[in-house]
DNA sequence: CATGCAATCTTATCAGTGTCAAGATTGTTT
DNA sequence: AAACAATCTTGACACTGATAAGATTGCATG
């Protein structure tokens, strides 16, 4: 494991996770390509060879995120059974991880880089808000805006807790319950 | 005007306007001191004389478009006299604020560098909307969810507007307004 | 097994960046 | 006019992203 040998082994999957993790801790400005090959203990050189460069890095450290906030929504789809209550807890859930990495908001959204016309896993909340609005009855046209009202402040609320001093309670989640229910969709 | 004088006379203020012209045109990433300084005409220390460093630099910049902001808002606020309209209007401008220079959202909202505890002129429409709420006989529990969830709302959307390809209509205001109005606050 | 190939990693090296110290130039005050 | 503070330049340092050339290795083919 700790043995030091010419090839890394696993140079790709270990400059992202420790990418991250720097990410969380000292934020994504001060990550530095030579600073990150040096905490996997590696010339300043070798993560060229696993990214064209440090955008295509920070993207693909981006899809990493991106996976387990998909995986974490498809999870929580799965659990919720009841169809009424899904885009709440969709919604909270969505808040909460954004809450739990702050780093990861904005390392997600900061930079313009995500796409949001292409396929991505972020309209995946939307999709399925959208699905259940049809189920509902609502016809398309007040479907798409009830979508994307709602989508935009589960979105907005993630971004306002990410920030510092918005949302401060001991029960977090009641907390953001409370807000996603205050508004009739 | 064109003069080159050693004495540049007004080089803080060219500075801020030409940093954030620039930001606009390439991204926040790409900005440098140095090519800054250079696009206006000066060595590439003479900035230091004005700012400690970029990251001053950076938050002076952020405060002269947080002005220009917080003037928009309270400018409608004055215009708009119908006190039920007024959110819906208020939550239009930000939205349309940030739809007009998408850059200016991520150059705001990307660093974690705003703090939303202290007074800070994003909490304008905040504090209008839990006044408004006061003003209809909500009480201050529901009236704080409530004023979170608009703005959530508000904030959110002008992020997913800020993204490319979320919203596409050829009455941008219109779309923006029926979205809005698709919840029941 | 050995030979060759492709992937991976290292060692320079380059241009560009943030920042500072020292000194030059200027506006302002005494 | 002289002194001072503000402003700007020059020159330097360490750090960064990136590339080219070469070293080391795993793997497939004979």
């Amino acid at each position: 494991m700790s043995e030091k040998t010419y090839h890394h082994g696993n140079l790709k999957r270990e400059l992202i996770e420790k990418g991250l993790a720097y990410v969380c801790e000292y934020g994504a400005e001060n990550l530095s390509m030579r600073k990150l090959a040096e905490v996997c203990g590696v010339s300043s050189a070798a993560p060229y060879a696993h990214f064209q460069n440090k955008e295509d890095f920070l993207i693909q450290a981006q899809r990493f995120i991106t996976e387990q906030f998909t995986e974490m929504l498809q999870e929580c789809m799965e659990t919720v059974k009841d169809k009424k209550k899904i885009l709440l807890e969709l919604g909270k859930r969505y808040v909460l991880f954004f809450y739990e990495n702050p780093s990861y908001y904005h390392f997600l959204f900061s930079h313009g880089r995500i796409e949001l016309t292409e396929y991505s896993p972020y309209l995946l909340f939307a999709d399925i808000a959208e699905e259940v609005f049809s189920e509902m009855g609502v016809k398309k046209k007040a479907r798409r805006k009830k979508m994307l009202a709602l989508w935009s402040m589960v979105h907005g609320l993630a971004g306002l807790t990410a920030m510092k001093g918005v949302l401060e309670g001991d029960d977090l989640e009641k907390e953001i319950e409370g807000i996603l229910n205050a508004v009739e969709i």
